[in-house]
DNA sequence: AATTAGCACTCATCCACTGAGAGTGCTAAT
DNA sequence: ATTAGCACTCTCAGTGGATGAGTGCTAATT
């Protein structure tokens, strides 16, 4: 495609992004310094609309860009040099030091830092529970039949489950089952643990061994219990500071969207399995119809170079996606180092 | 006050929360079969505009309540008869049943529903885990030189904190340590607790004996870690869902203060020490600056008489008072049912 | 052949104006 | 004490012209 063409697409995208108005020719060879005549930019913009990067909302106005010419602006309109603000960096570095190495506070804080940054909602998914190894589950007496275990995986994810027993159970008899447990699945794939212990439970049909019986059977009711704690989300608020052209129509649907933490959970499983790295979505790619009105960028994280879980924003389409997405880039490094460096150790 | 004064007010408050439009006096006598005519009607609102109850945004336009007027509507206005939708009660019986009994899923799960029925945000407090009384602590090892303390209240509040020691430490050692912490900490208030462990550490100066200097240690750090998990929100797309008469500028206000934990969190320890039963503050009553525009209707919960925390609803000032404060108060009467029968039991 | 200047044309936006309608306050009658 | 009647006020929706930003096309220029 013709490197002008580029040009003046990137200029009349810019140029809109920044003030949320429909561009004309004569602005823009004012603001930018191409070579150009109005005449000419406007049988560029000609073009441009021709091939379905802009649009008029109606004669006589400017252009602005179609989700198509977002589009193309990302993939090949911005530079992949520092778009960032030095100051982005320090902070999280700084944020790097103080910051508790818990996985759930990490997150938090993280998508927190991120969406002020970006003046975006945050979001992260925290390492897929069900996809994780096991690294140790503890099982403590609360009360009566109530027994909480404590699950904690080779990420340094911990979940607390309440699980509750037929009958009352000791701390002792609780602290030798877990034991087993531990011996037995350590080191296992969630899911893995999962087809081990049912088959266990199947093996050991006749019960000639209650400690083991019972270790299975608490096994599997972990297993089985559904968690909806894996999302993070930041920043309602910034996405209202954003006053121009987003219609609370379409706010309130994307709102109605996140809190269902399920459904949010799908989208990334979706993305998921896209390629690595940071990924736009621009209004119509997103999978929800509730989404339409916006775009995310998100990028997976990694521990040992394998995807553990997503961060990113979401926000208007009429973005500022270089800043934005070197700082989603940023952080999703930021979080890969963490996870590989400190959380659950190196080996 | 005149009987008559209060049924005109009553009349134009619901009638305004249900309309959003200034009230005249001709449409009250045509939905409302009060016995009079326009003329009196707007006699008695003249009336009502000199007490501070009514005011019109400009001459010719109809009345609409000011903060005065919700104030005395809600103080005298409302019958305490069920306002409320048999509907709620049953499906709020119906999640009783369903429901975890852990308690962050509890009130996750409470709040969620109280937010759809009310349609405003839900809020709620967990049990204030400093005031709280210690259950039990265990510490697990999870890799190097960290450990994950796991600490139960009577509430049945869990929390876990990750520590982090100078020098490794083996799980047999802290199973030692956590046994001593319980025995000697079990069934104390928190704070008790912490002053109990600092002086402990000041006596013990000598550390002779490394386990409880340790324990000591331990106790302390957990006492001192603050934590800020003690607030639940839900429901932010359901205050954009009111379409009208709230701008956009209030919302924005109210979703940046709620999305600072730690300031919700001395608004509510502001309100637990007013009276009990369900609360309403309007308007300008409110605490924060940022919820000026906005109405908050809270109630405390308890558990064997003792308030432990708060649940309640945040929204636009023109509200639907009579169901809200039902709901609201059902809700807290729900919660304070669980804590004292189940979470934590009996004893 | 590409670029540019010039010009006619198109709409949105702003502003002033207007009439209708809803609602009020006041006064006099009931 | 209540009500009917009336003059008055103010918002709101609609109208119409002026303004101006921006376009597309054509012819001239480089």
């Amino acid at each position: 495609m013709d490197e002008r063409l580029n040009e003046i697409l990137r200029a009349v995208v810019e140029n809109y992004i920044d003030t949320a108005e429909p561009v004309g020719s004569r602005k823009l060879t004012k603001r930018y310094n191409l070579g150009l005549s109005p005449a000419t930019i406007r049988n560029i913009m000609a073009d441009l609309e021709y091939l379905g990067f802009l649009m008029q909302p109606h004669t006589s106005a400017g252009r602005m860009p179609t989700e198509k010419g977002y589009r193309h602006y990302v993939d090949c309109c911005i530079d992949d040099g520092h778009q960032l603000d030095e100051r982005f960096i320090i902070e999280t570095q700084k944020k790097l030091e103080n910051i508790e190495r818990d996985v759930s506070s990490l997150l938090e804080n993280v998508t927190r830092e991120l969406s002020k940054c970006s003046h975006q909602m945050g979001i992260a998914v925290a390492p897929r529970f069900s996809r994780s190894r096991l690294s140790r589950v503890e099982l403590i007496h609360v009360k009566g039949t109530s027994v909480l275990a404590v699950v904690i995986t080779e990420e340094g994810v911990v979940r607390n489950l309440l699980l509750d027993f037929e009958e009352p159970c000791s701390q002792q008899h609780l602290s030798k089952i877990s034991e087993y447990i531990n011996k037995e699945l350590a080191g296992c794939s969630l899911e893995d643990a999962r087809e081990r212990v049912i088959r266990k439970v199947y093996e050991e049909k006749a019960v000639y061994d209650s400690l083991v019986a019972r270790a299975m059977r608490i096994g599997r009711l972990i297993m089985e219990r559904q968690v909806e704690e894996d999302i993070y989300i930041g920043g309602y608020s910034e996405v209202l500071e954003q006053p121009n052209f987003l219609d609370l129509d379409s706010i309130k649907e994307m709102f109605r969207a996140i809190e269902d933490k399920r459904m949010m959970i799908k989208v990334f499983n979706m993305i998921e399995e896209m390629e690595s790295g940071v990924t736009v979505l621009i209004g119509s790619e997103n999978p929800l119809d509730e989404m339409q009105d916006c775009s995310m960028v998100v990028s997976p994280y990694l521990k040992k170079g394998r995807v553990i879980g997503t961060i990113g924003v979401i926000g208007p389409i009429r973005m500022h996606y270089p800043q934005v997405i070197s700082m989603v880039d940023e952080t999703a490094k930021f979080l890969t180092k963490v996870f590989s460096e400190t959380v659950g150790g190196r080996g």
